[in-house]
DNA sequence: CTGAAAGCGCTTACAG
DNA sequence: CTGAAAGCGCTTACAG
């Protein structure tokens, strides 16, 4: 007659489904649908299942739903740096269009490095996420098949390509460099030196149609070309400009890859004396923060980082609801933003 | 005689426990105990099973892991920004630490706002991380308490306290406010004036021990302070630099709490054509990315970014595994870097 | 050291 | 519109 020795606790101790069910007088099935919003549940049933859950103060476990749905509420979004300040303005665009509906991102940080990201991919695959978010087309062949493989839909940004099915959303690197390089001969620059860092796709892309502009204009010169894979960065700036220009002093125009990499520039041509733009026009790349407020304030292209974010969030969202969607890819262009430097 | 109608397919599809069981022939109990690396299975059993796995391609299902565990391979790490590349210094310290141990860190991001952190926190307990990773202690008393009554192990950042039972790992805040006025007292400096932004918690204390050093010799104005909740940014140090300098032009130091501000600082100088540090010496607080490259290079206090990341997240690693550990409070402490702007 | 049973807390698929 | 049953894929606790 002794009572059975009751059970050790397991579990989170907090409040479940069941005991919300208990309190409302209804089924757990039915709780639950109540509590999602499904609306093949009647009105009394909802409205009493809602009070029961508040006044339990019910959170649903979020690892029970996973593994019941085989799925999580959850979006990944992989990045290539978080130190370079176009993604976290990215990010941030994308946790703003997705927080509200619930979603969770993690952020994956490839640190430009295929092996890293071949892993993240992996890592997240392992739980599929809802939907994935990634930069660009570059990457190992393995990861590209297991995110084909995995049936996770998926967001590519900052880049386009007019691939079937792949949704993209971005702007065209080549034609910002083409604008650059227009620029700086519209303005009567007739040696101008391309500086990149870092040399990921995009960094080239723009390179490329830097080069193609000024080829066709015929006033290309390679040897002006200073392009390094060390991470871009506003002392690297200095560095590679005091290097241009001691050993190349008749440069009349520079396109940086990237604005901390101009920004570099602008203070090592003040320490080298080097008047900007009269003896030589600078251009940066993204706009990022203090290219409006330096001396002379810069001249750069504006890429539309928080528009890229939110579009690929929001296409994201249609795709993974299932709607139908427009066109896969969205070009959202750029802006060229003349200042003072050039 | 017909077979029984197959079951339409649930989950994931990928390989479960059981099947990697089934290949090394032993129970699933003991496969999961191999692959866990648990000393109690026999040497021959952990490498049939570490191999069925490897040939299956074995990915544990973390949902299930976290229901059955009431836990997830997670550690929640909440900030108050990313755009203010100091937590992106930490972050990523953070990560480097904990991703080998094979636990996906979560951002949390509260842009500096109560409300929003008391929701991260919420949000992350309900599926609770096997660890915490806060900023600081300013948050609301519901935050406060969920976060203490959760049981997770919890490390506080960037600031110090001697309460009991919480373990933290920063520097003082207040005396590195106080280094700076002593530096620019040291330097002559007679009319010290103290710009900040933002007003969190820790630009506060700078504030506190800047002025404290500033009374105690004699040498305080309260006038000499400008103080708004907008957000730092280099443009708001231009903005702020030329308020306070056209209204007190006998200014001869300043601190600025955050070092985009000082940079602003610095370029608005030279376009009202006042000299750094001649006519008046600029400190910054971090010193971030371009600080050592400025013109004139900025004089500031560098604080232990990676150090403060990785050794919350060693220290919290070890209170997760129950190992004992030493002091709860960590101090890390801090620099003063003098360049050319003071 | 190994295993059979039960359970974690939800949701899917099937009936009614 | 509502529910009883089964299942998602692991791990805990108990035995042996």
């Amino acid at each position: 007659m002794t009572p059975p020795t009751p059970r050790k606790t397991r579990g989170t101790g907090r409040p479940t489904l069941e005991e919300v069910a208990r309190r409302a007088g209804v089924s757990t099935i039915t709780a639950s649908r109540a509590l999602r919003g499904l609306s093949s549940v009647g009105a009394e049933y909802v409205d009493r299942v809602q009070e029961a859950a508040r006044e339990l103060n019910y959170v649903a476990n979020a690892a029970a739903r996973a593994l019941a749905r085989a799925q999580s509420d959850t979006v990944a979004v992989l990045v290539p740096s978080l130190t370079n300040n176009v993604f976290t303005d990215v990010v941030e665009a994308i946790h703003t269009v997705l927080r509200p509906h619930g979603i969770e991102i993690l952020i994956g940080n490839s640190h430009y490095l295929r092996d890293e990201e071949e892993a993240l991919v992996r890592h997240y695959l392992a739980s599929p996420p809802m939907g994935m978010i990634v930069t660009g087309f570059d990457r190992s062949e393995a990861a590209r098949r297991l995110i084909d493989a995995s049936g996770v839909p998926c967001v590519y940004m900052m880049e386009l390509t007019r691939a079937e099915n792949v949704y993209c959303v971005g702007f065209s690197q080549q034609d910002a460099g083409e604008a650059v390089a227009r620029h700086l001969l519209a303005r009567g620059c007739r040696r101008n030196a391309f500086i990149a860092a870092q040399l990921d796709p995009r960094m080239l892309q723009r390179g490329e149609g830097f080069r193609r502009a000024l080829q066709r204009a015929g006033m290309h010169e390679p040897e002006l070309e200073i392009l390094t894979p060390a991470p871009s960065s506003i002392g690297l700036g200095c560095e590679l400009f005091r290097q241009l220009l001691t050993r190349r002093p008749e440069v009349d125009g520079i396109f940086l890859g990237n604005d901390d990499l101009a920004q570099g520039a602008l203070f090592e041509a003040r320490r080298m004396n080097i008047r900007v733009p009269e003896d030589v026009a600078i251009v940066g790349f993204n706009d990022l923060a203090g290219s409006a407020d330096c001396v002379p304030r810069l001249t750069t292209v504006r890429t539309p980082r928080a528009e890229m974010g939110r579009t690929a969030a929001e296409l994201l969202l249609s795709i993974m609801r299932g709607e139908a969607v427009g066109a896969p890819m969205i070009d959202l262009g750029f802006e060229l933003v003349v200042r003072e430097s050039a």
